[in-house]
DNA sequence: CATTATACATGATAGCAATCATATATACAA
DNA sequence: TTGTATATATGATTGCTATCATGTATAATG
């Protein structure tokens, strides 16, 4: 039956919005058409009338997992608290697509690579914001590097069955963000000066 | 036709490696068993005499898969060098099973992560006795925090479709292990100095 | 050398998933 | 209100993949 067209506007945010969800859950491979559908309140069949392929459905759902475009109004270092917690790691569904699905996008077609490059640049350009370095370039470099360590770390956290190594890759990696050098200084990281952060 | 029982383990060697190439290459779910067979140079009729399963090849594939035991006779800063390189970068046959398959392996069943698992306690220990740190506990740290950070930057690398990107994201991640902190002293994370390791 | 066990090939089987075809109910236009 | 367009449901279809069944050549064994 014919539905309005607020109705199918709603519809196509509701299956992006379960796509989202199913494949950092699952992951691509794993979630079948029907189950987007299903989990949108729908069945197979109407998926068509809303995108040509899974692969387009694949490519839009990660054009509309940007998270948050307004600026960071933390530092790094409760960006990496949050980041590296427990309930991040367990909550595949709404956590970070960079963890969830960098991998899986190596293997996708153009469309999906070239949507996840532009969430990955915007993440770089908002933590190079609250990064702590004494220029821009520094604040990049930073932006780039914790961004790697903590997505990373997120993957490993996940992947190991082992809840005490889970535990402390989180927690280790937190550290060491925040730590120094080895000499064990007082200059920290993530929570270095930065001019555009006030205190 | 039987074939001689050297041949039978021989045969077996090679399967697994080509499904570690594979696997590596296209992830667990793209590769078929026929693929496995075919690429060993059999075909898919035999698989079923050396696994019980397609889950237990990507287990004794996972565990066979344990880069080199013998310490690492470099610094972490060598080490970087080569992980974060274009040639890693482009290498997924051959390269980091933790980068190419981390991710994928969190979704497998029991086997595979803890297989994974002892993968990666390998390798905290070793990167653990090459990293910079004042005692053992601050060499794990950054051993564990190193090993995110390059991890993560390496998977980064791939899924971009931005060449530009993908190199900064190597280059500069590589330069911010090196980096000290942000007030630009002297100190480096990855070559510091480290007791164990003589010049 | 004769017998037996077995590794591998060929060829099903069964199930699942993407995609397409068609029917129907209903929003929308007139 | 009437007619038409279309969103969705139901139900193929097609192709692929894991797994299994069977035959056969040949290594092992005595």
């Amino acid at each position: 039956m014919r539905v309005s067209r607020k109705q199918v506007e709603e519809n196509k945010r509701i299956i992006l919005e379960a796509a989202g969800r199913l494949f950092r859950e699952r992951g691509f491979e794993a979630v079948t058409v029907t189950d987007v559908m299903k989990a949108a309140g729908l069945t197979h069949g109407g998926f068509y009338g809303y995108f040509k392929s899974k692969e387009e459905l694949i490519a839009q759902t990660i054009a509309g997992l940007q998270g948050g475009t307004e600026p960071l109004s933390v530092d790094l270092s409760s960006v990496a608290r949050r980041y590296l917690s427990p309930e991040h790691r367990d909550d595949y569904g709404h956590g970070c697509p960079l963890a969830a699905l960098a991998s899986e996008v190596s293997r996708q077609p153009g469309a999906a690579r070239s949507e996840m490059t532009g969430v990955l640049k915007r993440q770089f350009v908002r933590f190079g914001k609250i990064a702590p370095g004494a220029d821009d370039e520094e604040r990049r470099r930073a932006a780039i590097g914790s961004s790697a360590a903590m997505i990373g770390a997120l993957i490993l956290a996940r992947m190991t069955d082992d809840p005490d190594l889970s535990a402390e890759i989180l927690d280790e990696t937190r550290a060491w963000l925040s730590d120094s050098d080895p000499e064990g200084s007082a200059s920290h990281r993530l929570s270095g000066k930065n001019p555009r952060v006030e205190d």
